[in-house]
DNA sequence: CTGAAAGCGCTAACAC
DNA sequence: GTGTTAGCGCTTTCAG
């Protein structure tokens, strides 16, 4: 590794010399000058930045983004949203959990340990002792969870609206027997989303029926096929997410029923490329995933420049009705 | 910001005890010890990671992953496969460029400035000169790209041999017309699997026509709903990836024709996700970019250690066969 | 066991 | 203009 005294060794100058010319601070003669940037860039000269900040001024800013799973675009527009607003001044460090909350743990804890100023959390199954205990020490954001301990701002997304609009959205284009197809329970946002379901069918006089499924196609098909093949009275399906609703969809057509004719779905999520491509295109409830990941990014740099104003965001869902909800054909 | 000295001061012992216990090394009194962990706990102590890296041993590995769109699932496995091969003991800092190229210098640079120990860049579209530049400091990694550089290793897909697979198949199942939706010349990919495609066509005595269309739907299903009302003689079509592909199927349905009955299609990526759904489910190239991904982050911990021995990997692709090259219906 | 002291690479006062 | 020097926070000998 080469280090300013080196180049000043070679240069016959003083290391605070080199370091005034490759800083471009001070006065130096313009033969010096010169010189020392020539011996700089032969020797593949590359500053430390462990050294450059330990001193005085400087310091970079460094930001952890924990997601669980960098390869669904959801979490890609997350931290599309964050870089962007970070640019290129900001160290964002963004570490993949795997869906595996020890790992998680691990990692949020090496991240205090490495020295972030500030920690993003895009799982709401976190666990909130830990979240509590990080913030201590620095400022953390969640989201799809609420948090009143200081030092912790949350950024959700108002799903149980969402579920509510997707589900009162079915049974106005006649759709009665609408089922939801739910996430685990732990998950703060399912139960949200089970909220708003169960709200607007009650509000309608229907009662509700909810199946815990899971959070992918194939969870969705096996569900979906096992209550077809059960008998079971169903012309409307609010799904949890995009994936399961796409999965459903995919039992309900092996089982000979049309859609939307016989049965409605509607997703959440509304994962563009997935909706689009769906054959019926898929209507689903739309989040405003990468704003919401710009945002957490503000609220973090204002909590760290201590100019934080709000604690709390809700973002407002919206509903995208393509073709899967199209109305129910009533048979005479 | 709390420190070794507060603690020591505090705690009534030297830094230098204390930093034993911090990291449970020598060996300290019991009483002390716990006594110093208790005052670390209290002040809410964060060891400082710039420091530590100045001092000799403990240095933490730090490589950089600069790829073109967290958004897409492909460089979302990529990023996850070497996460994976990372684990928790090395810093990966990613970094989307946002397909910027003038970012992407940006950051990379900003990344060699950092202190990273290795790059590997996912974009094959980045600029030689640079690779160049930054090899003389630190291993870097491309993808999809060639280079013979010192210092750096290339993993590419065998593009060409997938390209010619997925023709081949087509020619086979009784396509005959069959075109070729490429990506832009600048991009290495788009060449070799051009030259793969065309390869295969004339194998057959068939002669090829390529149009360069781009990288997402709305390209593919532009260009296609173009070619079929310009009345050209079309009854296969290979495309550069999946995206533009079920692009070109929705043009293809718009126009009334039926897949695989009349035209068959094949993409490239396999994304599964998006091959499953569509209907008819997309005939795909797959390439295991999550084990690319893998062998990059491998192959840079092994030059980074000076161990490394492969210089260059090749993959290669599979063609996984689903609904949309089923196979041509001839009229008799 | 414990602590004093050196040094990692760099910056910024402050002399000369 | 230029060099000397004092840290930044931490780890690690090396005496005591």
């Amino acid at each position: 590794m080469v280090t300013l005294k080196d180049i000043a060794r070679i240069a016959n100058v003083s290391v605070s010399t080199v370091s005034k010319v490759l800083n471009g601070k001070g006065r130096v003669s313009e033969k010096k000058r010169r010189e020392i940037l020539q011996v700089a860039k032969e020797l593949g000269y590359v500053p430390n930045l462990h050294a450059r900040n330990m001193s005085k001024k400087v310091r970079i800013l460094t930001i952890g983004l924990v997601i669980p799973d960098i390869t669904n675009p959801f979490f890609g527009k997350l931290t599309r949203g964050v870089q962007k607003v970070c640019g290129e001044d900001v160290l964002v460090i963004t570490v993949d959990s795997f869906r595996d909350l020890d790992r998680e743990e691990r990692v949020i804890r090496k991240l205090l340990f490495l020295g972030a100023h500030g920690i993003i959390i895009g799982n709401s199954r976190v666990n909130d002792e830990l979240v509590k205990e990080v913030s201590r020490y620095i400022p953390v954001v969640v989201f799809d969870k609420d948090y009143e301990y200081e030092n912790v701002v949350s950024i959700v997304l108002d799903n149980s609206y969402g579920a509510y609009l997707a589900t009162k959205h079915l049974i106005e284009r006649g759709y009665r027997n609408v089922i939801h197809l739910g996430g685990t329970h732990e998950l703060y946002v399912s139960l949200k989303r089970r909220e708003g379901y169960e709200a607007a069918m009650r509000e309608k006089g229907l009662s509700p029926r909810v199946y815990p499924v899971g959070y992918d196609e194939e969870k969705g098909y096996k569900m979906m096929r096992k209550l077809l093949k059960s008998g079971e009275e169903i012309d409307g399906v609010f799904s949890m997410n995009d994936l399961v609703a796409l999965g459903a969809m995919r039992a309900i057509r092996e089982f000979g029923k049309k859609i939307p004719e016989d049965i409605g779905v509607v997703g959440f999520d509304n994962d563009e490329e997935l909706c689009e491509i769906a054959s019926p295109s898929l209507s689903s409830v739309h989040q405003p995933v990468e704003e919401m990941g710009e945002t957490a990014a503000k609220v973090m740099l204002d909590m760290i420049n201590g100019t934080l104003k709000v604690r709390k965001y809700i973002f407002s869902p919206r509903l995208v009705v393509r073709e899967s909800s199209g109305g129910k054909k009533v048979n005479l």
